[in-house]
DNA sequence: TAAGTTGTTCAATAGTCATAGAACTATTAT
DNA sequence: ATAATAGTTCTATGACTATTGAACAACTTA
């Protein structure tokens, strides 16, 4: 199943709200909402205070949600938010967050 | 813990995406958001497709998220969405739904 | 090339969630 | 009283989730 035809389903939205349902998660997403500087992965880990392993495992729960973007640039990954996901499923959200 | 202080915190934005992140609980919603006239558990449990257990479980669950208010009327229970917790926590989410 | 950095994947584990059916409570109607 | 109706709670079960540490892969630098 193509993102595409996942956005106009509820499957779409449940994977959205499962990946917004847990607090280290909704830490990444503040971390990277409140911060002026672009963040790599080790970075945000660290601030939300998540093993590497574990970051790592909440960075693929919120890609797959379409939640956040990623960058690579030799062995660093950037991420950011996904802002169109936000605003086209939760308007709103971030700035309540 | 009240529900006062959950307000406040990640815990309840957490209890309340948990209860989104369920296509049964989406269509619970779904339907008392389209429905035109009040509707008690058993006419929402069954428009959902829900068993009668499964059907009171998944309404514990948006109540305790304080995304429905419950009306008791004799044995049955009338429910509608609540309608300030949507407008607080997900503006424009029953309208996208 | 060897060592260091950055991040992912694997395997194991403990905890949570969704579901069904049976038993139960509360209320109404005969 | 008895039976019927509307929901809830209990028990069991299978599936999924979050977490950790170890192993791995990719890239950089000494």
């Amino acid at each position: 199943m193509t993102i595409e035809q996942l956005n106009a389903s509820d499957e779409y939205r449940v994977r959205i709200f499962k990946a917004l349902a847990d607090h280290t998660r909704l830490q990444i997403i503040r971390t990277l909402k409140g911060s002026l500087t672009e963040l790599n992965c080790g970075e945000v880990g660290e601030r939300c205070e998540a093993s590497k392993s574990n970051a790592s495992y909440h960075f693929r729960t919120l890609r797959e949600a379409g939640l956040i973007l990623v960058r690579k640039e030799a062995q660093t990954k950037y991420i950011q938010l996904h802002q169109e996901t936000f605003d086209t499923y939760l308007p709103g959200f971030l700035d309540s967050l």
